[in-house]
DNA sequence: CGCAGCCTTGACCATTATCAACGCTGGTGG
DNA sequence: CCACCAGCGTTGATAATGGTCAAGGCTGCG
């Protein structure tokens, strides 16, 4: 079902034995999704390796695929007749590309970076939810926890000023990178200020200044143009208005 | 379990016999999620009428109910602690509220209008989903629809302008009247242009400029405040940016 | 070393927010 | 039954945030 794809993969990868590579990959995602589930999914899923700007999903296209990231970076947008896009998320190895699809994708999603990811037809995957419960429970809990980050890009987008935007973001970044077991202050910014402007419904320009004002207030402190450290993470996430505040 | 609630429910809407009230409202919503899962829905949840402005989840509150509204409509809403609002989502009979939740509620949710719900317990709601993988289907296909709507709105609220936001929310109320069987053509709208706004990431002023712009070039109608006709479908959808447009 | 693409900074501008005043409407109490 | 009041909505004048246009700097790759 997959052979050669594998065989070019790991052939690039320089690793000795393309199918445990594969495995391991796959074990490190289904892990999450559901342990007895492992076997089924290695049996109807295939492995992809993508290049940086590869197109993964086209808005518009029937929806064959689904994707878990296991490396690399993707972004996901839509587009306006005239151009404009907005990025509604970007994903990370571990990350799962897809929940938000019925027939046609109602999105497009492109590679950051070189990656890789564990494809699997929406058609096995149907069937593979009937068959496996823990699987569809895993899922819609993922689908819960997108739903909230929706939310909260939600307020970000129609109620947040251009640095609470960029701040909010950092700290996300920030999080995420603890959640992963890092420190939570050097954050990896794999993507162009085109794409953070386009993700926190900005321009380029707002971004490149807000970055600016935070880098001069001491807040951030530029490592290269994709990394920084989070000089002041209280500020920051006050800057992001982070306390949940419920009424008053 | 719900015995005096429902007397009250039901002596309210002045109908003769409570249970089946209750049952016939129960069934039209759970038909949706699942036909065979009725029986069990009944027995672990109860019914619940609220007035306007009742609130029915508080943000940051311990999540411990979940709603199907069978009549009125709710908004859900996340503030800033400043007191900036974003309402996420307009809810309206047959909608599920509850998909986005954790351990605690991410949103508050307040009642639009008079109207009612079936509540049931996020406890039982979990045992349910395990006995139940038919429901656990349906309502991970409705977080995959409400995701969309999601990144529909991420959209809206960072690249549109306030005409294409006014106009998008319209089409899409328009949208839902023709679901639900209507001509798609006079819209009603329960809520204030303040919501309005704090939906559309807009000021009440600029809904109510816009809105006039709209009536002016007479592509609506305003019949009262709270309803309006749409006279130019055509042109309003142009204006909403509805060509799901990918490339170029 | 040079070029292309990305990023930054600056000057100016447009859209939308803010502040303010007034009109409408529906509910209530005289 | 009418009048008043409160809340909501509309409209206008002004201001501010962020967008647009433009120029120049950095960086990484060929």
């Amino acid at each position: 079902m997959s052979g050669t794809t594998e065989a070019i993969v790991c052939a690039r990868d320089s690793r000795p034995d393309p199918c445990s590579l594969c495995a391991a990959r796959h074990l490190s995602v289904c892990n999450v999704l559901a342990e007895d589930g492992l076997r089924r999914l290695n049996s109807i899923s295939d492995h992809q390796d993508f290049g940086a700007g590869e197109i993964l999903v086209r808005e518009g296209d029937p929806a064959t695929n689904l994707f878990n990231i296991t490396s690399g970076a993707v972004r996901v947008y839509k587009l306006l007749p005239d151009g404009r896009r907005q990025i509604v998320g970007f994903l990370f190895s571990g990350d799962f590309l897809g929940l938000a699809t019925g027939d046609r994708y109602a999105f497009s999603a492109e590679a950051l970076s070189t990656g890789s990811a564990c494809r699997f037809q929406k058609k096995s995957y149907r069937k593979m939810l009937v068959e496996q419960p823990d699987l569809e429970t895993a899922l819609l809990d993922r689908a819960s926890h997108e739903l909230q980050a929706a939310h909260n890009q939600m307020l970000l987008l129609g109620r947040k000023t251009a640095v609470e935007r960029l701040a909010s973001f950092l700290a996300d970044l920030a999080a995420r990178d603890r959640r992963a077991g890092g420190a939570g202050r050097i954050i990896q910014l794999p993507m162009t200020r085109a794409e953070i402007a386009d993700y926190l419904g900005l321009t380029t320009e707002t971004v490149s200044r807000v970055t600016s004002r935070l880098k001069t207030r001491g807040v951030i402190r530029l490592l290269s143009l994709h990394s920084l450290s989070i000089e002041k993470p209280a500020e920051l996430a006050e800057l992001a208005g982070l306390d949940a505040g419920d009424g008053a």
